[in-house]
DNA sequence: CCAAATAATTCAACCAATAAACAAATCCAC
DNA sequence: GTGGATTTGTTTATTGGTTGAATTATTTGG
């Protein structure tokens, strides 16, 4: 299979980006190898020839991104290898405010999670500019228990309830009470976020980020996550899907009874007002079958073959299958052709603040060249 | 903005992935550009030099996708400018099978349609053999017609209302009662067709496609078209979003009413009972706000700004326009920020043909350095 | 008729990948 | 142990593609 650039990209093209290109590849083939590849390993796996592999992990170790080890057991003749694995700089530090809590953590390169603070408070008396400034504090703490560790980092991102759009503005969080807040200025209010590149996102979105990391596997799958709301995430082909305003998976308005109860929108029926975190609790069939008849309408439009269920929905897994599967089954028109997987959400309530900072960390391990140049 | 290269793409890149990038890039900027530009004026607006871009043109007029004409009229001092404008060949077949018609046609680079046949009958009672034996014929009088006019044609493709796995295999298509139909290998029977590369797709995705290339503007969209059944093609950022299997779009089987007529499908209140054809016929206020509870859903879900109804529903759009946007202003959650757009299908009948024809046209202007290899 | 301006081409330099040769470090066989 | 086989990693010349500057070509305007 030959390589494709992006087409669609109208940008022009140059010999720097197929350097670009080839350092995230061979960044990737050593993060997916468990087994300490070596350079020649790397090569074998990519298709690129020692050489170049050999000049590009030397620009990679050099950034600190991988890390020389020592030879893995003897294997037969010839010169041992020297292994290769991921390097623990760049990290990131990854943030979310929710309805009943603030939490920050730092995950290195290798996702793995250095530093993690909670705190536990009723978020919806406070304003915004207070909210964020006690969230900047976690930070700092994680920053600086990060930077005693010998961590950089690379950036920062934000877990929020609500809709945001690109550049960060949270137009609407209805659990929090927010409107139109500038969350990226407030945050960078703290010192210690001052010189950090600061994203925000959806606490579904990034939460589905966080699971794909985990999952490993499928590369394409709905995240649903259920809270006071109901909010998805969805990953097409291993990438986030936003939507073209960032709008994307307000499952929880979903019509499944177009004459029933009324939803808070203003609407009639919507999912939420079945299988919303109330709901749940009040009658765990009605909501399986409710979210049986949305997650169908999910898989007959985008034809998804896996389902994750996160939030409140982890714990009654098992005794939410039953009642969703019989809805899938029959509703699904490639139901009896392939039938879509449903499972539990591996991660737990960090879901969404390590999907937060593994965005930032797919961001270096996606465009390392970037990272370098940054980083000097 | 830098060029990114897809990360995700596991391949290699070389310095001809960068020259087969740029040809697609200055291709591109031609094909957008009404008026004729110069070298120097693609050079400017995608960012190349020049000289590159001379070098690229060369090669491009060399295998026929571009052709140079007259210079445009006199606009100051200077060497005049000598004009590009994309060249007709490579050609491509555009093939339709439907309940009661077949239908070929073949449609040039620039996207005009050069040749056009349309043989109504009806093919519930031919079996696929001679279903596509008679297709072969009207694509060979297709054929002939645009070799007469020198035409060279790049490939063919297929448009049938069912399911379509990657490889071109027909897994079902209810309404012509087809199951497990390798399309590709029936249609290479024909001498017509033996030598050409040959897709097949969804009747709906193609129409989506066919859509994109005469809207001109917006690159995310869902495309409705309502037929027996009703099929939908997504559109996202420019690209037609398959599914993982191929099977997405089956929005003729999202749940309106849970509890409501019994589907064909063996569900009970699917979109197709209130929205199809025969039911459209019955009660059009009813059939809009079916429409607009499943819209809604689409909307909700993938933020998607514009939504085009095709098929059946094309002649009568503005009689469901009022009911399907009530039901899209109470439902959709993010309406009040942004509502979405509702507009009916610019391509008449042969959208999936044309749309057919144009996904294999896509095809060399995405890469046109393949085409050149293959033609060279 | 010459200067200014714009278009397109030519040519040396550069950058990144390749292929092939080479050096290093080990195993294995005698 | 000593020499060949084997595998890893580096070095070097070559190739393909873009760049930038200089050059040529062709027009308008004074």
């Amino acid at each position: 299979m030959r390589a494709r650039l992006s087409t669609r990209s109208s940008a022009p093209v140059r010999q720097s980006s197929v350097r670009a290109h080839n350092l995230a590849l061979v960044l990737h083939t050593v993060a997916n190898n468990a087994d300490r590849p070596s350079r020649a390993a790397v090569a074998a796996t990519t298709g690129l020839t020692r050489a170049t592999v050999s000049a590009l992990v030397d620009d990679l170790i050099a950034g600190g991104l991988l890390t020389e080890v020592g030879p893995a057991p003897r294997t037969g003749a010839g010169r041992p290898a020297v292994g290769l694995v991921l390097g623990d700089t760049p990290a990131a530090l990854g943030l979310e405010i929710n309805v009943d809590y603030l939490a920050a953590c730092v995950v290195d390169l290798t996702g793995a999670v250095r530093q993690r603070f909670v705190e536990r408070a009723d978020q919806r008396p406070a304003d915004p500019g207070q909210a964020l400034t006690a969230l900047g504090g976690l930070a700092a703490r994680a920053r600086a228990g990060a930077e005693a560790d010998g961590l950089i980092l690379a950036g920062a991102a934000l877990a929020v309830p609500g809709l945001v759009t690109e550049d960060g503005l949270v137009r609407v969080a209805p659990n929090l009470g927010w409107q139109d807040v500038d969350a990226p200025a407030l945050l960078r209010g703290a010192p210690a976020l001052a010189d950090l590149p600061i994203a925000v996102d959806n606490e579904a979105n990034l939460a589905a980020l966080g699971e794909l990391r985990v999952t490993g596997g499928d590369p394409t799958f709905l995240y649903v996550s259920g809270e006071v709301g109901i909010g998805a995430g969805l990953v097409l082909g291993g990438e986030l899907y936003r939507g073209v305003r960032g709008w994307s998976g307000e499952i929880g308005h979903l019509t499944v009874f177009p004459d029933g109860r009324l939803c808070r929108c203003g609407a009639r029926g919507c999912l939420e007002q079945y299988a919303g975190q109330e709901a749940l609790a009040d009658d765990e069939q009605l909501a399986a079958s409710a979210l049986g008849i949305a997650l169908a309408a999910v898989v007959n439009l985008l034809d998804v073959p896996v389902i994750v269920l996160g939030g409140a929905y982890a714990p009654v897994f098992e005794r939410l299958r039953d009642g969703i599967g019989t809805e899938l089954r029959q509703r699904v028109l490639t139901a009896g052709l392939a039938p879509a997987e449903l499972r539990p959400a591996a991660l737990g309530a960090d879901a969404a603040m390590r999907g937060a900072a593994d965005a930032i960390i797919r961001g270096v391990r996606d465009d390392p060249a970037d990272w370098l140049r940054r980083a000097g």
